[in-house]
DNA sequence: ACCTGAACACCGTTCAAGT
DNA sequence: ACCTGAACACCGTTCAAGT
């Protein structure tokens, strides 16, 4: 019974199979696409990422992970390659203002997507040639749209910190945003406290704030495009 | 010669030192202040905050730390307390716009004197009451700038995300922002590194865009207000 | 080529023992 | 009350030994 070979069966990893040798080889346990599904895992779970953690998951030991991935920091740069492909590119036929709404959503879609995850990323830089295609062309989006040369690094600048800022919001408790006395009880922020009872929150402020903030971050770049226009 | 009394002496932590007894008590080694302050020149220097590398700092054993603070985490909620501190009330004769952008600068510049703390404090909450008190000020200020009330708590999340994430830009290393490939040759990026070789690097960079995104984001929100009322 | 357990250097924290 | 060294549980990483 143990001897019935398979004829052409594929495994999951797409490795023929036909290589039936008198010892069989022990089959491949990991590879590089099933570490990061489980690290990715891992943090949407718990937040965290630890090797042992990480082998528990894979019924492996942690010692066999460097044969795919040379470490932990190797482990979370490939998984910020995966979400930068994520994002994808830009609609070219839109206008400035549009695209890069439409491509600063997608952004902080992807990061929602996994919100603990952002808070292990921000230590690291940005080197995957994908997500810098990406820069690219919203680059050329704020150039056609008519910002100058010497301008188009400080607005990328902008739009990515309003970004990371906006995702890692998603990452953190809501304490802040929730009122520390209950109405008609002495506070020491009232008018916050109030404040706070009359809007949303969780992740739905999180969802508001990020629109409101990008509605208002692309009309005062349309404004500061005009004046300049107006003086040129 | 060693049982001479100084009368009234007062060490550096404002205890008086009178009580002179057979076995003099060693003098005071820590105090929360001392390890705070060696806690930040520690980060500053090396953009880490061991319990080991502290207590060689202070000439002194881990393990005597938690006597005066119960643990690395309340470190950094500390240091995230006096950093609170020092972004101080804004002034209320100004107007809403003026008084938020003029917070906005202080929030920043004061992380900004410390960027390699921003990365450490990222995971925790804000629970200082004068972060807080803050908080309850730059409220009061957009209530009274005509700002419904249902929306301030999402603008003041918008301002929130803007401002960590510009501190944060502060912390990275500028690798994105320098051109892949000289001029005149083949890059994936081109468009991006003339944008890159036209416009300024490091802190300059980083302080140019948070003034223009900070321009742009008040500008923007001011039309969001002034469409309000046009609609109301 | 891939997997493993043991070992290593390091981390934050606890605690009994000292003064 | 404050300080200390030893010990603890945990961390990422290395490596000789296996198949």
């Amino acid at each position: 019974m143990g001897s019935i070979t398979v004829k052409g069966s594929v495994d999951v990893n797409g490795v023929s199979d036909l290589d039936d040798v008198p010892k069989r080889r022990r089959r491949r346990l990991l590879s590089v696409d099933s570490i990061l599904d489980a690290a990715l895992a891992l943090v949407d779970e718990h937040g965290r990422l630890t090797m042992a953690e990480l082998a528990t998951r894979l019924g492996s030991s942690a010692s066999s992970i460097y044969h795919h991935l040379p470490g932990r920091d190797a482990i979370l740069e490939a998984l910020r390659e995966r979400l930068g492909r994520d994002i994808g590119t830009i609609p070219v036929e839109q206008t400035w203002d549009a695209g890069l709404a439409t491509w600063l959503r997608r952004y902080r879609d992807v990061f929602a997507a996994h919100p603990n995850l952002i808070p292990l990323l921000t230590g690291q830089t940005i080197t995957d040639p994908t997500v810098l295609a990406s820069y690219e062309a919203v680059t050329g989006m704020l150039l056609r749209g008519g910002f100058p040369e010497d301008e188009v690094v400080l607005w990328l600048s902008v739009v990515d910190n309003f970004a990371l800022g906006s995702a890692l919001d998603l990452a953190a408790p809501d304490e802040v945003w929730r009122p520390s006395a209950p109405a008609g009880q002495d506070s020491p922020t009232p008018r916050m406290d109030a404040a706070v009872r009359a809007a949303t929150r969780g992740r739905e402020r999180a969802d508001a704030a990020f629109e409101l903030g990008l509605t208002a971050l692309v009309a005062g770049m349309r404004a500061h495009l005009d004046a300049a226009a107006d003086n040129g």
